[in-house]
DNA sequence: GCGACAG
DNA sequence: ATCTTGTCGC
């Protein structure tokens, strides 16, 4: 079963006249910093029962959940739902996926390495990938050392079948990462991805999954904070600060082209933070270091031309 | 009431 | 990420 289906089965087990709310529901699937996630999830995939899934504040979620809670025998005021501690349901069964996921990426965030396994590398891949609905556009570019020439470009399409959860990108993005990265030959010897490498809750984003699982240096570039505070805003372009977490510096916030807005680079695997960062301002002719750039916009492209051709037929 | 979580 | 058109400016 998909994490949809995890999530529909938990919120089925609320019995009539009990309420959970979305922090006990993420809790029932493995995280309970899941909540915002679970609510979207269940706003956009109704499931049987929601109207019993209300907020922390006790107050309702979803459009007719008062009259439905009503109806079976829950008060609701303009504070929400009446007793909402004596009528709590807790006690969830099932898998448990985010606290296997999580445990993995514990597990495999300790064969991360951040020595440098390329100084200069010849040939970069990103990847990025764009959405319509279930379906996923991956597309991977290949570029030289400084991303001024494109040496090789692919694109695959696929179901997707795990929801957007902050903290567990990767087993959302990745599949569709590597499909595309089996598709390239020679294999790069550096890869960049859209996401955070270490600067990560368990210190294990989407670029040291990639960078792990594929055994290839790879770089994180996020175009927002997932974790961690930045030190002083940079004030000039080309500059950078550490982003911290705790007291460890995991990554750096760049003020990269012209813009004002600031890039999160990180180490994915087998690079220095130092090197990461040389290489990333590098391949910055603007904001978007230019083998992302391109690859966003080879996704998407991709993305529109199958919407189009869908349309004729 | 505020803060707050990649794509 | 996606939903969405033209428009302003270099
Ligand atoms: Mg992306």
């Amino acid at each position: 079963m998909d994490l949809a289906g995890e999530i529909a089965d938990l919120v089925a087990q609320i019995p009539a006249g009990r309420v959970a709310t979305f922090a006990d529901v993420a809790e029932g699937l493995g995280d309970p910093r899941a909540a915002m996630a679970v609510f979207r999830i269940l706003r956009e995939t109704p499931a049987k029962g929601i109207h019993r899934v209300v907020r922390a504040s006790a107050h309702v979620a979803f459009p007719r959940a008062a009259s439905l809670l009503r109806r079976e025998g829950v008060p609701v005021s303009d504070r929400g739902v009446e007793d909402l501690e004596g009528r709590r349901w807790r006690e969830f069964s099932g898998p448990r996926t985010l606290k296997r996921l999580r445990e993995e990426q514990i597990r495999l965030a300790a064969s991360v390495d951040d020595a440098d396994r390329v100084l200069e590398p010849q040939r970069i891949a990103a990847f990025d990938v764009s959405y319509a609905g279930d379906r996923a556009f991956a597309a991977g570019v290949v570029t030289d050392g400084t991303g001024g020439r494109v040496l090789h470009e692919v694109t695959i399409r696929t179901p997707v079948d795990f929801p957007y959860i902050p903290g567990y990108l990767a087993y959302r993005e990745f599949p569709a990462i590597e499909a595309c990265f089996r598709r390239l030959d020679p294999p790069p010897d550096l890869l960049m991805i859209d996401g955070h490498g270490i600067l990560h809750p368990a210190r294990f984003g989407i670029a040291s999954y990639a960078g792990v699982m594929l055994d290839r240096p790879s770089i994180g570039v996020a175009k927002s904070l997932l974790v961690g505070t930045p030190g002083p805003t940079p004030a000039e372009a080309g500059g950078w600060t550490g982003v911290r977490v705790g007291r460890e510096t995991l990554g750096a916030a760049l003020r990269s082209g012209r813009s004002r807005r600031l890039i999160y680079v990180s180490v994915g695997h087998g690079v220095s933070l130092r090197t990461a960062i040389r290489i990333t301002i590098r391949l910055c002719k603007s904001r978007i270091p230019e083998p992302i750039r391109r690859a966003d916009l080879l996704s998407k492209n991709e993305k529109r031309k199958w919407k189009k051709k869908r349309i004729e037929f």
